[in-house]
DNA sequence: AGGGCTCGTGTTTACGCAAACATGTCGCAG
DNA sequence: CTGCGACATGTTTGCGTAAACACGAGCCCT
C-alpha cells in the first residue's frame, strides 16, 4: 500500500463486493441500483474515506460543471456584488465559479480566457462587450456558453445582461441640465481602461453639448478608483482656473470622495458645485448629503447571466440582449 | 471529422510532423526541445486553434493548480477583500481560486469542502477554526494544503492567518471602560452563526464584567448584517426599558446603521450613547462622525494564506499560527 | 578510435471515471 | 410450465495528457 493512498471506485467496489460501474452509479444516483447494493456501496465508501474524483469524471465527459468568471477587479465592490448574484444562482444549478481578474487589461483578459477555457467549463462570464479578436475567436472555437454582463451597448458574443451605459450617461446629463447647470467637468479613474465608464462619459459630454452646455474639463487619473482618489481629484479640479458648476464622476466612490472634500473645505453642495456619481452603492445612505447617482442592478446582472448559463442552450436565434435597466436617483448633491 | 471538432495534442503533432510527447513538451516549456521543432509545433497549434486540456493534465498529475476557497458569504465586503488579497497572490503563483459560500452553516461547509476536494486542489482556504469532525477528517485524508483565515483563537488544521477575535473584543471593552462607560449592550446579526463575532462578544462581556461594568442586554438578530438592520436594532434597543451608555456592535455595518438612527432621532453620540463597531471598513471615512472600531488586516489575511499555499509544504513542525494583529481606532463615537 | 556522455525525440503506459453494450435474474402472463 | 421482458449489475473501452524509459545522433575525452 502506497503511503497516503487515495481510494478509487475500484477500491470501493472491491470493499463492497460489486463492480466499479455500480459504485459509479451509486455515487451519481444515476440509473438503477437496488437499495441493498446502494447501502453496501455507501458503507464501503465511508469506510475507505472515498472522495469522488471530478477530474477523471470531467475528462470522461469532456466538460466540467464549472463556469469561468472574468472580472475587471475585486477592488471594486460592484464586481463583488455581481459575483455574489452569479454564485447564488450557479450554486442552485450545481455549477461552481472559477474566476480571475483582468485589472482592465485586454491582453490579460485574453490570457485569462484562454486559461479558463483550458478547464473545459460549461460556460464563461465576461465583463462588457469589448474583447480582443483572439478572445472572441477562442470563445467561439470552444463549445462554451458565453454571458457578457454590465453593458448592452454593442453586439454580444452570445448573450448580454446589463444596462445601457451611454443611456446612463445621458440620463445623468439631462438631470443636471434640467437642474440648470451648464458648465461641467468629468472626473474618472483607471486611466480610461474602464470602457463602460468611457461610454458614460462620452454620452454625458455629447448630451451636454447638444443642449448648449460646456464640458470645461475632464480628467481621468491612472489609479484605481477610491474615495481618497475622488477627494484628491476634486481638490485639484476646484483649485484650478475654471471650476465647474457640476462634476460628473465615473462612479460613486470618486463622487463620495468629492463630497468629502467639499465638506472639509466648507464648499456648499450643490450651491457652489453639484456632484453626481454612478452605481447607487449602499454606503451612499451613510453620507450626510444624499448623492445624485444612477442605481444599477448589480446582483441581478449576475443572476441573469447565471440563469442563462444554467438553462438550455440557445436556439441559434442570434445574440441575446437583456436590458436590466437603471434608475436615476436624484439626490441632494445636485 | 466530427462536428465541432476539438484538436488534441495528437492533432497538433500530426500537423507539425512530430510526436504527441514533443507537443506536450513544447506546450509546457518543459524539458528539451530544439527551437526549430518548437516553432513548428507552435505554428501547428495556432493553426488548429489548439487549447491545452487541463482536465486531462490534472488527471495524469493527480493534482490541479486550483485552490478551494470557502467563504461564509459574499454579501459582506470583508470577505470580498480577503478574496481579493488571496487572488492577488495566487495569480502570481499560477493558482486559481475555486470558491463557494457557506452562509455560515457548518453542514454547508462540510458539503462544500467535500465538493472542492473532489477537484483535487493544491490547497484549500477556510474561514475560522471551527469545523465539523467530518470536515477535518476530509481535509486530513486529502493530500491538500490547508489555510484557515480570520481567527487564531484555537488549534488550526495546518496553518491559521488572522487575529485574536477575543483580543479584539477585550480591546474594545477596555477602551470603552477607560472612557468611563459602565452600562453596555451588544447587537449582532447572523443569528449567532458567525462564531468569530460570538468570540468577540464573549470576550467583551467578560472584560466588562470583570471591571465591574454591566451587560444590560445583548440581541442577535437572525438576518444578514447590513446598515439597515443595524439601524432597526438600535431603534428597538434605545426604545426599550434599559437603554445602555454604550453599544458594541458585531461589525461596522450594524454600527453605522446605529449611528444613522441616532442622527435621525437627534440622539447625541457619544453624549447619550456611545457606539463601537468592528473591521475598520473604508466607508467609515464617509460618516459625519468617525466610528470607534477595530481595524483588521483583511487583504493581508488573504495574501498570507495564499503565500502559505503557494510555498513549499510545511516541515511537519505542527500547526502554524500567524497573528496579523488588529488596531483599535478610537473614533468620535465613544 | 572507441567509450561514454548529453541532448533531442519517440514509445508505452496509466491516471479514474462513465457511456455503451452485454449478461444475468426474476416475475408474470398465457 | 414456458417465454419474454423489465430491471439490476457487469465488462469493455477510451477520454487527453505526461512520467518513465528507450533510442539514436553527435560530441568530447582519453
Amino acid at each position: 500500500m502506497k503511503t497516503s493512498f487515495r481510494p478509487t471506485m475500484d477500491d470501493v467496489a472491491a470493499e463492497a463486493g460489486v463492480s466499479q460501474m455500480t459504485v459509479s452509479r451509486v455515487m451519481r444516483g444515476a440509473g438503477k441500483t437496488s437499495p441493498a447494493v446502494r447501502a453496501k456501496v455507501e458503507a464501503a465508501a465511508t469506510k475507505l474515506g472515498y472522495s469522488h474524483n471530478r477530474v477523471a469524471s470531467a475528462l470522461r465527459d469532456d466538460t466540467t460543471p464549472l463556469v469561468g468568471v472574468v472580472l475587471p477587479t475585486l477592488g471594486n465592490r460592484v464586481f463583488a456584488e455581481v459575483l455574489d448574484g452569479l454564485n447564488e444562482v450557479l450554486a442552485t444549478a450545481q455549477l461552481r465559479p472559477l474566476f480571475g481578474v483582468t485589472e482592465y487589461a485586454p491582453d490579460q483578459e485574453e490570457a485569462l480566457v484562454r486559461d479558463l477555457l483550458a478547464w473545459r467549463p460549461r460556460g464563461i462570464v465576461l465583463p462588457g462587450l469589448e474583447h480582443t479578436d483572439a478572445t472572441r475567436a477562442a470563445l467561439t472555437a470552444a463549445r462554451v456558453r458565453v454571458a457578457e454582463v454590465m453593458d448592452i451597448d454593442g453586439p454580444p458574443v452570445e448573450a448580454a445582461f446589463g444596462l445601457s451605459q451611454s443611456g446612463a450617461g445621458r440620463a445623468t446629463a439631462r438631470h443636471l441640465l434640467e437642474k440648470g447647470y451648464r458648465r461641467f467637468a468629468y472626473l474618472g479613474s483607471q486611466g480610461g481602461r474602464d470602457l463602460r465608464a468611457t461610454k458614460r462619459f462620452e454620452a454625458f459630454r455629447d448630451t451636454v453639448r447638444a443642449a448648449g452646455g460646456q464640458m470645461l474639463s475632464s480628467h481621468v487619473s491612472d489609479t484605481p478608483s477610491s474615495m481618497i482618489e475622488g477627494r484628491r481629484l476634486t481638490a485639484q479640479l476646484l483649485a484650478g482656473p475654471t471650476p465647474p458648476e457640476a462634476i460628473y464622476f465615473s462612479n460613486d466612490d470618486l463622487a463620495a470622495g468629492g463630497l468629502m472634500h467639499c465638506m472639509a473645505e466648507g464648499i456648499d453642495v450643490p450651491g457652489q458645485v453639484a456632484l453626481a456619481g454612478f452605481n447607487g452603492l449602499a454606503f451612499l445612505e451613510s453620507l450626510p448629503i444624499r448623492l445624485t447617482t444612477v442605481e444599477t442592478p448589480r446582483a441581478e446582472m449576475g443572476r441573469a447571466a447565471a440563469r442563462h448559463l444554467s438553462g438550455p442552450a440557445p436556439q441559434g436565434t442570434g445574440p441575446l440582449k437583456v436590458d436590466l435597466g437603471f434608475t436615476l436617483i436624484p439626490g441632494q448633491s445636485s
